[in-house]
DNA sequence: TTGACTAAGTGTTATAGAGCCACTAAGGTA
DNA sequence: TACCTTAGTGGCTCTATAACACTTAGTCAA
């Protein structure tokens, strides 16, 4: 039932401020490969709650200019890393009574994967550092603010998941890139070796890469460098790496 | 930087109804199958906004009762159908400045599979009519609410993308059940038919199921009765149903 | 120049889980 | 008792994976 005839009339006494709304933010988890380790950027936060505490990257919808909660993650990001162009991805959202002090909030997770090399990490007002950390030292060196440790964890098993089936892992790396490189970039993440001639042809059958012609030289054998095509990026396989037998 | 030296003294000052915050919905495509058809539950909305408009069920996020997300989608669900264990999974979360003519406005979208023997559709405040439509008859005959039918389209993708390597329908069936049954629903969500030997095969050597020890009867043989075992409800194969070479 | 070293890249077989299809089994019914 | 229908199986092919030894093409030091 509604007291309202007709909807114009229902809007122009429609004021959300009248409800008990949550509290909404998006929050976000980075993940790059540093020094053979997969990692996670963390910022420590300039603002209560919480202020002084590491946090996931995250804040409020600007309901001024963004057109969709992606808008605002990228927004994010973009302040936090100079990266205009990631991979990114929604995993869950989150809700509860009792995950924010400020009373029943809610956040959408997303995560992304992007190239280490050529990213400087800049603070801002909501955060007085920002830091690359290896995910091995999450949760023990480092305790996140509100529930982030749980949805860092949610972030990283969907990652490393994905890794089995996928071809996201080709988003850490930067444009150019040799197959033993991308191999190496597998294993950090999946944490575990693979088998080298198995790799190469499940990538290479698969035709989501291509020759930029060059080579890679170094102290043996030159390697050919590879690109991601458009559909790469996340490209499906039909199964999953089995991993040893 | 913040102007408050403690945190108590912030979140003393603090009121969310100062921020200009986005509106929270939850919102459910409910599946089940009937008439050797996948069918979506709709609501005809018997409030503003689109009053009168079919939509996917759903509503506010009751802050004093709910403890999460999961648990605002469920209390909708149990209203509509009465049915108290289904299986319900997070899809994802819609944002964006027009979708409803509030405002910025947030919904996280879930998406549900319960079996359909025994279940009465009951009307609410919220709904003058609750009703099954095929999914093959959404889009055209049914125009749904705000964005429902994006957010239809995209839960029906989900559940027919997880078909082919999950065991997710066998929350469509009742408590004891064939396994030319089984094959049957796969079938119907899946679109396209499966080969029975690969088929049987392929659950039976997963052990997501046990005998009941009775049989169904019929004008020819009996047919073992099969139950699900109780992590067999979202098990995941090593491959993807491949179909037909 | 040459041989050792290193990393790139290949040929080949084994294996697991899929598809295919014809077969047998066990009930009803005329 | 013959026949129909659906349940359930045997055994083959096919495909993408794992395994591992092998060849190739560069650097470097003597």
């Amino acid at each position: 039932m509604s007291e309202f005839t007709s909807e114009k009339a229902f809007l122009e006494a429609y004021s959300i401020h009248e409800y008990d709304v949550p509290l909404l933010t998006v929050d976000m988890a980075i993940f790059s490969v540093l020094e053979d380790q997969l990692q996670v950027l963390l910022v420590k936060r300039a603002q209560h709650p919480s202020l002084g505490k590491w946090a996931l990257p995250g804040g409020f919808v600007d309901t001024k200019r963004d057109k969709s909660l992606v808008e605002t993650a990228k927004r994010k990001l973009r302040a936090k890393t100079g990266v205009a162009t990631p991979y990114v991805e929604q995993v869950e959202t989150f809700g509860g009574p009792e995950r924010d002090p400020r009373g029943w909030s809610v956040t959408v997770a997303y995560m992304a994967l992007i190239p280490a090399e050529g990213v400087e990490l800049v603070p801002d007002d909501a955060s007085s550092e920002v830091i690359w950390v290896p995910v091995k030292e999450m949760g023990s060196e480092y305790l996140l603010a509100f529930d982030h440790q749980s949805i860092f964890e949610v972030c990283l098993e969907r990652l490393k998941n994905k890794v089995q089936y996928s071809s996201l892992p080709v988003n850490l790396l930067p444009k150019a890139f040799t197959l033993t490189e991308l191999q190496r970039t597998f294993e950090i993440v999946l944490g575990q070796t693979v088998e080298k001639k198995s790799f190469r042809r499940r990538i290479l059958d698969a035709g989501i890469l291509e020759e930029t012609g060059a080579m890679k030289t170094g102290s043996s054998r030159p390697a050919k460098l590879y690109r991601v095509r458009p559909e790469g990026q996340a490209y499906f396989f039909p199964r999953t790496i089995e991993g040893k037998r």
